[in-house]
DNA sequence: CGCCCGCTTGATCGTCATCAAGGGCGGTGG
DNA sequence: CCACCGCCCTTGATGACGATCAAGCGGGCG
């Protein structure tokens, strides 16, 4: 595959943690961030490695999951363009706690930690951004385990159907599944047979039509219902 | 009861976060500290009500929950002297996604959110210890995570017991729980009927041996292959 | 054309929650 | 000091949810 050259200095100025930095420090941080392109099926670092920066991606798709000692693994997040990860673990002595691998050919960029130490000390704001933006990420992790551990299996899929509904313009609402089912169902804690029988459930009660990675939601309002 | 009262500077300094903070700075966080005494069973905060500050334990217990519809809820944390929560729900725009109760007398002190964020501007080192301090209870959470996720109830408890051993000063291996049996079981996310059995178990394999709250370890390193 | 992979469907099983009842300990009041 | 009550914990019986095992279908790609 043709990996299509990044411009750095563009993908990062997206990023919300790096808009009110001053020219000066964003130039220094442009000059060493490195590329790294991945295929699908490599592994960015695995569980136990020592972090020196963090990534964002430009293209493609990251995996981040738990391993267990049996090659089982548990999705923990999904990353696509203009996302980044590793950030938090940037902070701590500690390595990786995940595995990070590529679901298709991907693109990152690599912002060395020294970096962001040194725009730290420069630049309040953005340690105000970084600040909101692992707050953000524990949010969501509080959310997940109220999930797995309030939740049936059915309801944490129901949840997650209602909480990524997009609305076409021709009034359509419909969740696009990020990645495989088996992904999703692992990202959803459940194995794929119980997202199969879930998703059939749901069809035979008339709330949404699945075709392939796409759910249409029929019903909104009484899928919701379908919470309690 | 009879709240004794705190020396806030003194308490502050203990915090990490504070340490590398500017005299002038430290002073005019002292200033504007509020204490904060709660009877035992009194709750804090609801889940959804809106953070204005963090804060810090002086004396007692807190207890961090997730509350279902029903009543029912889900033990997230327990934080004892010395330990602070709430900070991460200030850089966000949402409300408290748990509930925080005191599970005995005790007292606060309440840091508000302005000053922590003047302080942010004015110090670099400030905004590091932060992150830090956010860090590592999101690694923490995403070993929950996968603690409930990949492990058996069992594995959870044992796991819990490794991670908590304190070696006395006679040798001997102990576990304080540090609260009662039905709040320790929802930490691991588990009935108190299962945690129950589990100790029981265990207790009957000569791995340990339970007195009350304490937990002594008779045999650690078998004790460890039971995490398998 | 055929294989492999992703997905579905069915049958069975195990883990842990739930329901129910009883025991023990500490605290309070007589 | 004793009796009572409430709470915490244990123990037993049952059941449900979801995992596992197994088989088959269909589509995409070599």
């Amino acid at each position: 595959m043709a990996f299509q050259p990044i411009d750095a200095r563009q993908e990062l100025r997206n990023l919300a943690m790096f808009q009110n930095l001053q020219d000066k420090q964003f130039d220094k941080l442009a000059a060493t961030v490195r590329e790294r392109d991945l295929q699908k099926g490599e592994i960015l670092f695995h569980k136990g490695d020592k972090p020196v920066g963090f990534f964002l991606v430009v293209r493609g798709q990251i995996k981040l999951a738990i391993a267990s000692t049996q090659g089982q693994e548990k999705v923990v997040d999904l990353l696509g363009p203009g996302q980044s990860f590793g950030e938090a673990v940037m902070f701590m002595e500690k390595p990786y706690p995940v595995l990070a691998q590529a679901l298709m050919d991907t693109q990152l960029l690599f912002i060395p930690k020294n970096d962001v130490f040194t725009a730290l000390e420069k630049d309040p704001l953005f340690a105000r951004q970084l600040l909101a933006g692992l707050s953000i990420r524990l949010h969501t992790l509080i959310q997940d385990v109220e999930s797995f551990t309030m939740r049936s299996s059915a309801a944490r899929v129901v949840g997650y159907l209602l909480s990524n509904t997009e609305r076409l313009i021709s009034g359509v609402e419909r969740v696009d599944l990020p990645a495989n089912k088996n992904v999703v169902a692992s990202l959803l804690n459940l194995t794929p047979e119980t997202l199969s029988r879930v998703f059939h459930d749901l069809t035979e009660a008339g709330l949404i039509k699945v075709e392939g990675r796409h759910v249409l939601i029929l019903n909104s309002s009484k899928l919701a219902q379908a919470l309690a």
